[in-house]
DNA sequence: CTTATAAATGAATGGTATTCATTTAGTGGT
DNA sequence: ACCACTAAATGAATACCATTCATTTATAAG
């Protein structure tokens, strides 16, 4: 049933991203970054994490998974290439139309909720060089640009935003937790402070907990690091 | 070479937690989750975390993989237990022996140092039910009773203490990200601003660039969350 | 001595990413 | 119209990996 080489080469399509290929190629491929990155998108959505394989990704294109290897190095680049589409998902319109506070409030609720969708990508984009990643890049520029403009000092610049994008990375892990997450169980009598606190946010009845945090840390990033302005 | 089963029987020991056993059983395993944890801890320290392997760590105790899961339920399972064990490592003596400010600055810098070497652990951690964590549960309770003293509603502390878990473990990715993550590489024409941001940091000399990130959010959320209290 | 049971074994199972020699099929030059 | 080149596909093989299971061993209790 794996069709013959070329059998499915009016698909997908999405070419020319990047990699200009010289001349002297078959136009044959049903492959490219393109149509890998929609893929594994497909995939991640239907299937979750779990069922991102390079097995079901070439499933999913109508390929040999072995053919994968031909566009990407490894099942990390898959990763890479997921990761940089997100980047292009980020907010960033409200910098330069407005108020630098409100623009790292809309831009931090954004990129929280596009990645607490993604969570096993924070491993891989905490060690990633934006050099491989232009849309993660761009992203920077915008952000970093409207550092300045509200009259950020220059070096101040990539450690402000190091420090929201770490606050905001491990709160994309919390919307992802269990609602009971921090129920003390049957040892809630030794730990009668911890209970009590817990109990009391929980009275409080917020629908989701993670956000009151993530407004709570947000709003204090924000107000410190305004505060470095010249 | 595999000993007869229990050839070994004089080693680890570290008994007695928690797990009491009921009457009629004999003594002979040289396994227990005392000695699984240390086993891990070895394990993750001479080969890292693609070292530890089911194979490597019965391999390490001198035991068939299969003998595991007489004590664990799975692989995460032992990734938990390094977990709670790492809790016990992160310093809260501060709590209750100082200003508040002073005490939270402390745990923080220790709790992003012992995990910025056990990043794998992170995403396990997030949505890790306290419960099963006994020492984690008692960093909660300190921390919490910390809080509460200080000053904060009831209804803050669990937010708050969130918030700052947050920013830590996002930070702790942070400082295992190589030097040059930041290089714009071909595209730093196409990105003035981040470009020269990133130039004016890199000028400035710091030993270790993440922690004057960390740095400078930890006080930014100490001022801002502080301003909570009663 | 018998019986029950925790704890060990080793052989399988099913899944994983990745490599490699080989084949296919377009493209540009002659 | 042929040829040489090469990108891109194949499928079989490799080396791990966590996990399961029927079976065996060794102790402790009655």
């Amino acid at each position: 049933m794996p069709a013959s080489p070329a059998v499915a080469t009016a698909g997908s399509a999405t070419a020319g991203q990047g990699t200009r290929r010289r001349a002297g190629r078959p136009v044959g491929g049903v492959l490219d970054k393109g149509g890998i990155t929609e893929g594994a998108l497909g995939l991640i959505e239907k299937k979750g994490y779990d069922g991102l394989t390079m097995a079901a990704l070439a499933r999913s294109l109508n390929v040999a998974p072995s053919a994968l290897y031909n566009h990407v190095k490894s099942k990390r680049d898959v990763l890479l290439l997921v990761e940089d589409h997100l980047a292009s998902l980020v907010d960033v319109s409200a910098f330069g139309a407005g108020p630098w506070e409100d623009a790292v409030r809309k831009w931090a609720w954004s990129y929280r909720d596009v990645f607490s969708r993604h969570t096993p990508l924070i491993p891989v984009i905490a060690v990633l060089p934006v050099t491989d990643a232009p849309q993660t890049l761009a992203m920077y520029e915008t952000v970093s640009s409207g550092f300045r403009d509200a009259g950020f000092p220059e070096e101040r610049i990539v450690s402000s935003i190091v420090a929201l994008e770490s606050f905001i990375f491990g709160s994309a892990y919390d919307v992802t937790a269990p609602a009971d997450i921090f129920d003390p169980g049957t040892m809630a009598e030794a730990t009668p402070s911890f209970t009590g606190a817990v109990r009391s946010l929980a009275e409080q009845g917020h629908e989701r907990p993670a956000d009151v945090a993530f407004s709570l840390g947000l709003e204090a990033l924000i107000s410190g690091l305004g505060g470095l302005r010249g």
